[in-house]
DNA sequence: ACCTGAACACCGTTCAAGT
DNA sequence: ACCTGAACACCGTTCAAGT
């Protein structure tokens, strides 16, 4: 069986098993996604470029789960670009272990690429500058997927130590549904920013050389 | 030779190359490390655990940049707080690189412990619940590195495309020093908030339930 | 076109052997 | 105690061979 008569594998069901792979121990490798679905490694290469093809596959598949629609409706603006920022994070959210694989290489997926393009035509018509847009658009994603990498690791980020007493104490009173609350101020003061600059107010910090 | 009189290796010169390997190419391994001390890959076993222990060597190396005398200093909290978020942006901002690296591993290395610690004993000081001091300083960590990671690789994170001609032009658009104004703004909107919590004011988003 | 099987250069880690 | 040299299981990628 060299070439079989209905092709073993596609693209759908590459990016599901590196997904499921992620979430579940939190990375994933070429050899164990062609084990998951019983082939041979070599195999994944005719549909997928490589380990960053599979990645991009990822990034599609968690943010199929954005709402784009928000961005070309007849709200204003910054109402548009809020509803994009929660739909942003909630699709974020229900894949935290993803994030810092995503965060580090370059977006080449298309559709997602596409969401961009509309986030940033929806600036340019608001009226934003040209070079204020992709200041914009990366500070609001730090929000956002700061606030979803909070979900991710929360107490295994620090491993207190006997001489640290003070720091232990912190992470066990450590409750859920903080993290919540610092999206929300966060995201109420980048649109407020937003709003600021747009018209013309000089809302910066103490240090404005 | 097998003992060499005086040890060829150290956990400084280790930790140095590796930070140095992150700053060059964005990447480092133990065999690199090892070639460029001119020694073989197991020796670096003898003075660190493994690459983990490299990545709590750069992490020392990189906070040390960090001044955190402000947290035991005089003045009120909310200052001392900024003074010192604003010195852990400046020293990662240094080695945007290892930002990355460093936010997906635990905090082991026991000086920057230390300083999680001081910055605990300084938030109970102000006189902060227990329970609410973790998400505070985490959302102040996203802040920090968020913004620091801005400096890392602003325009090789997206890939334009001819379908995206809006995002091409506001890339290029795109100029330096935003990611300061954006640093600023969320560091005020960030005190403020620890001021209104402090305070027993309701500071909270539209969806507080 | 699509899969196999084998190859290549690389990685992290371990460990007996030497001094 | 500290370094060598070799081993092990793993990784990402390529490619001739087969249908």
């Amino acid at each position: 069986m060299a070439r079989p008569r209905t092709p073993l594998l596609d693209r759908e069901r590459i990016g599901a098993a590196g997904l499921q792979l992620l979430a579940e121990q939190g990375e994933f490798s070429v050899p164990q996604i062609a084990r998951a679905l019983g082939v041979q490694t070599g195999s994944l290469y005719h549909h997928v470029d490589g380990r960053a093809g599979v990645i991009e596959l990822i990034r599609e598949r968690v943010c199929a789960g954005i709402d784009g629609g928000t961005l070309s409706s007849l709200e204003p603006w910054d109402r548009s670009l809020e509803a994009w920022a929660r739909s942003y994070r909630a699709a974020f959210a229900a894949y935290p272990r993803a994030i810092p694989l995503l965060m580090t290489t370059p977006v080449r997926a298309p559709a997602v690429l596409a969401q961009y393009e509309r986030a940033v035509a929806l600036l340019l018509r608001a009226g934003f500058a040209a070079e204020q847009v992709m200041p914009l658009l990366t500070g609001l994603e730090n929000l956002v997927l700061g606030s979803a990498l909070d979900l991710a690791a929360p107490d295994a980020m620090w491993e207190p130590t006997p001489g640290t007493p003070l720091l232990a104490r912190a992470l066990a009173a450590q409750g859920p549904g903080r993290a919540e609350a610092a999206f929300e101020v966060g995201l109420t003061a980048f649109l407020a920013y937003a709003r600021g600059l747009r018209d013309g107010a000089a809302v910066t910090g103490p240090c404005t050389p």
